[in-house]
DNA sequence: TGGGGCGTACAGACCGGTCTGCCTCGGAGT
DNA sequence: ACTCCGAGGCAGACCGGTCTGTACGCCCCA
């Protein structure tokens, strides 16, 4: 279910301030944004959703059935916005071989880890958050495998041993120390990234 | 701030149900050990804890004057029963020296992520939820550090390089796992107990 | 003229927290 | 030995506020 209408219109810059100028659906989504990858899912009420993105209630209920849909919609524009364009295309556009792409994620890591709006990694949230069971979280599982598969892309484009059991450990590398930076450990990237250097030895062929 | 008396009466068993027969302060913590550990703070409200431990709201709020405080007394819980007693000391007892020690954290978690009431780490949750500048989240910071102290701790009686980075380095690895068996891993700690070896062989004098 | 937007009032549930009663139990005073 | 009293626990009404979601009326503009 896609939401979000790109048919028309500028594309959709979440992190800046939207004039106003945009459609509702827009502005909502702008604003759960900006909402929701700061202060979560249920430290964001619906009414404050609306005030911010200056709609009315029914125009927001006309466009999102419920919260619960509009987080959906949120955690499709995060993966987008953060796992895409943040993450990955940056972590290609500074390495040269897959090898250096792979690495250069915990560069980024760095940089984003730095930022005084850093808000740690929405799936991991909203997971933990709302449970694995509940579908906001199985949805969040979801959008972290797919975080998986960009990693087990490089892996096999780098010619690694097992890419799939490559990217599950390099994802353990991603997490824990985004869970690290968030209590303030903003070295945790460059320690993640020996790790992950001798992950990659160990996973060349012999 | 002590909340929980143990000068006399039997110790108080978190995991097993309270016979009702212990001081209503004891079946508070004991619900909210069971309630937080499992659905997080925001999660659960007021009125069931007390309903759960059968006491009245009355004497709830004589104990404990806020459900900020009952969290901090959780939270204090919780590192005596998981952190203490469930993952370090089980794993300095499935260990002879403090490498193995060290490396049998992470067969304590494979046990541990296999359990059907696998609830994922209480400090990394509260911190997620309440934000690192919450006094709940800087409170789960704190007990975190606690965690790497006890691996630092280990560390250093193995003779380990540089055993502050060693431990930062190896809660990363903890931490990650968690996350990873959250999603539905139960093999993350194989993957972490690996790179935690590659960890201390780096770490072992040259 | 009619659909979409805006503003707002409102429903019904739940939140943390306060307060008033009632009951029980144990210990002190006579 | 009997009475009395207060501490503490139980039950539940109640407070203001917030939550998600619905409904209604007005306006603008194509």
């Amino acid at each position: 279910m896609t939401v979000y209408d790109d048919t028309a219109g500028p594309t959709l810059l979440p992190a800046t301030a939207m004039a106003g100028r945009e459609e509702p659906v827009d502005r909502i989504l702008a604003t759960a944004y900006e909402l929701f990858s700061r202060r979560g899912i249920r430290g964001v009420g619906v009414n404050e959703l609306i005030s911010d993105s200056g709609v009315s209630k029914a125009t927001f209920y006309r466009h999102f059935p419920s919260k619960d849909a509009l987080v959906l919609a949120f955690l499709e524009l995060r993966d987008q916005v953060w796992t895409v364009e943040l993450i990955v295309a940056e972590a290609s556009r500074r390495g040269n071989t897959a090898e250096e792409r792979l690495l250069a994620v915990f560069d980024v890591f760095g940089d984003w880890f730095q930022r005084e709006d850093f808000e740690a990694c929405s799936f991991i949230n909203v997971l933990l958050e709302m449970g694995p069971g509940h579908p906001l979280g199985k949805a969040s599982i979801d959008y972290l495998s797919r975080i998986r598969g960009h990693i087990q892309a490089l892996a096999e484009e780098a010619g690694l041993d097992r890419p799939e059991e490559f990217s599950r450990s390099w994802h353990i590398l991603m997490k824990g120390s985004i869970i690290s930076a968030t209590e303030g450990d903003t070295q945790a990237s460059k320690r993640a990234q020996q790790m992950a250097r001798w992950l990659i030895e160990h996973h060349r062929g012999l």
